[in-house]
DNA sequence: CAGTGGTCTAGACCACTTC
DNA sequence: AAGTGGTCTAGACCACTGC
């Protein structure tokens, strides 16, 4: 009767040394704070660097820890709450410490999947505009948002073909457009290797990937893909009634 | 001038690795079908396994694997697209295909970031039900929803204090409320034991955290937190408007 | 340049599922 | 008992940052 069954199943080092290491995190280190090395720290706990390295990751994972090659890792301020879909009725660039910035548009096909939801022909080429979502100065978001000539009739032809200039005229036709309703989703991904750069992040990491179709007169008038870093973004939305309270 | 800059920037093996293989199921594999094991599959490509291994981690992460321990890897079939917030008007268990199940409540303390949006002092426990979403049969989402115990005044004391038939009673009081609007994020994090045990994964798995604020009258109703699988699930938002072509 | 995190290896053993 | 993925080790070297 006295056996209490203790550690009958044992957990892995790495999860109780993620625990131990988020209860210090906690009590022991501010905000910004820069951590030993990871070789300190693996001594320090008695395991292998690898072993170490997984309890970071998983920290990583949930946006308690900062890493960076050549630097070393420091403890993360909270998630900021990004409102996802709020951004004044379109495509406007807004200014202030959360902003989107228009890079540029070029033609081109869009990947499959995103045909699909255009419901263009698989080989149509499509205006493709790059933006890149700021806040307080660090990159949040990379955004391609695609759309097909028919949604922006009035663009002339003349104008540059590509480049800042011609992504502020697709945005600006598009904004003439009526919406009925925006359809997103949200799903885990990983960066490619151009998002990654324009995120700060090493390809591969984890991404929020928001697809939103955005209908209007019963057509899909555009599909925006928007793949936020998970580690830093909450992403918020609302329904219009009362204050954000998530969004703190 | 014939030097055309080949390799300079040469792209880890694992990434290598993960273009090859997701290359190789999108051609020669059918969802379903069970990869060779690890150790063949390292050998194959000469590589070590922990590096496979790194490889397969991101396909897992993407949705496009399932590892199984004792098992072995599959091919996984495309993400569903679960619909969070349209279950009708509430907290209705439904039916058919895509169901919650109810499985109990109890009287806790809430985290403290539960409690501040409850806006309770960080000490009172509220009801406590724990629900799970089910999809053809498999664990898609685990959920602790709180509720203060002013939000169902109508509760009978003298009814069981726990279990399921309590849990259906909460939301039965629950349903009667109107609600004034929802307030949504979603966030990445790592399962915990408990919620990995209910979505049939490991701890620490990658999982989507929605959180939801309900209001009512200017309070908050309730706090609902739930854990989607983010190897599985895609969660799509609809406005109403439309059929959810992203729901696919 | 020194110091950091990122990649990679070649092994070992463990936990779990299936037969 | 056999076979799978999961954990862990002790090393090595690479890519990047900052002084």
């Amino acid at each position: 009767m006295g056996t209490t069954q203790l550690e009958s199943v044992p957990e892995p080092k790495y999860w109780h040394l993620k625990t131990v290491l988020s209860d210090a995190l906690d009590s022991e280190f501010a905000v910004g704070e820069v951590l030993p090395n990871e070789r300190e720290l693996a001594a320090r706990f008695g395991v292998a660097r690898a072993t170490l390295r997984q309890a970071l990751e998983q920290l990583e994972l949930e946006g308690r820890l900062q890493r960076r090659r050549g630097v070393g890792t420091t403890v993360a301020p909270p998630r900021v709450g990004v409102a996802v879909g709020d951004y004044a009725h379109g495509w406007a660039d807004t200014s202030g410490e959360d902003s989107w910035r228009t890079v540029d548009s070029v033609e081109a096909v869009p990947p499959a999947a995103v045909a699909r939801l255009l419901e263009t022909a698989p080989d149509t080429p499509v205006h493709r505009v790059r933006r890149t979502r700021m806040s307080h100065g660090r990159p949040l978001a990379a955004e391609l948002l695609y759309v097909p000539a028919e949604s922006v009739p009035g663009l002339a032809a003349i104008e540059t073909p590509s480049g800042p200039a011609r992504a502020r005229a697709v945005l600006r036709e598009l904004r003439r457009l009526e919406l009925e309703g925006r359809e997103r989703s949200v799903e885990l991904g990983s960066a490619r290797a151009d998002d990654a750069k324009e995120l700060d992040r090493l390809p591969g990491a984890p991404v929020l990937v928001v697809t939103t179709r955005y209908v209007t007169e019963g057509r899909t008038a555009a599909v925006a893909v928007a793949t936020y870093r998970a580690d830093t973004c909450r992403l918020t939305f609302g329904d219009g009634a009362g204050e954000e309270l998530l969004a703190g």
